[in-house]
DNA sequence: ACTACAGTTTAGAATCGTTATAAATTATAA
DNA sequence: TTATAATTTATAACGATTCTAAACTGTAGT
């Protein structure tokens, strides 16, 4: 979708220099015509092999928590040996399938919406996640 | 509140010596009069304060590992950097102070029944995990 | 365009939580 | 008491992530 030009300019806009690797990775996570979910390994192989270039390790992380901190991606807690990164920035609730370890996403209209009646005092709610664990049948 | 035998017992019946390694950890997670959250570097503190006793992380790990297995202990998933364990298996849902990284039980009354409308086929759904981030207020 | 400089990339080291290994110790069935 | 398998332990290995410091690059100012 996005040309080259448009990831300059959010670049620029983000106050991050728009080096190559960067662009790459803007490819990588925002040409896909769909939001998908990914883990650091799965990202620096999409690029690797959509750029046909090579990219360091750290600058994936790098760039990956700089775009976290614009907003420009969330993370997903799952589990406590990897992170998952979802380009889809909006509040919504997620299917995890133990098996294929695979996140999907669910719609609004899936899950009813949740209501907390508790507050802490001097705290504030900064997001609500349903993860739903899902297993083979039978 | 439990005695040393109940817990040699709750071992043997569920196919575990009653070392005493294992039941200092016992006394250590079941002895509470409240259910709690914990990380392993947690309860080696704890286990080494009460009983005043050296224990190898391998074992605590593998104690753990095996509780959880035969559904003692419950994982919560909070980030991708530590995994955090709770007491009480009951199903339930958290808050997470992202400041004190301490968690919260929300009761059952304090959170709106979950309803998923959406199922995968092949699949069934294991568990309905909400998590409610919480920040400082201002 | 040239320069200077701060920002960025990089390979590799370091760190941290966790898991594996293999030898010593211990619980228990015979 | 003895034999055996289970367990504990120190320590090594591991994998994900972060750090380091040197090389490289984008850009503002000339
Ligand atoms: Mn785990
Ligand atoms: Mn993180
Ligand atoms: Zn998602
Ligand atoms: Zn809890």
């Amino acid at each position: 979708m996005g040309s080259s030009k448009e990831y300059i300019e959010k670049l620029r806009k983000s106050g991050l220099r728009p080096t190559k690797q960067r662009i790459n990775i803007c490819e990588a996570l925002f040409d896909a015509e769909k939001t998908f979910h990914f883990t650091i390994t799965d990202l620096v192989k999409i690029i690797e092999t959509k750029a046909n270039q090579k990219i360091s390790l750290a600058t994936v992380y790098n760039t990956i928590h700089a775009f976290q901190k614009k907003g420009y991606l969330k993370e997903i807690a799952i589990n406590s040996s990897q992170a998952y990164f979802d380009t889809n920035t909006t509040d919504h609730h997620h299917f995890f399938d133990e098996k294929s370890k695979e996140l999907i996403d669910l719609k609004d209209e899936d899950v009813h919406p949740i209501k907390i009646k508790k507050n802490i005092p001097g705290k504030k709610i900064k997001s609500v996640e349903v993860l739903v664990r899902l297993d083979s049948e039978n």
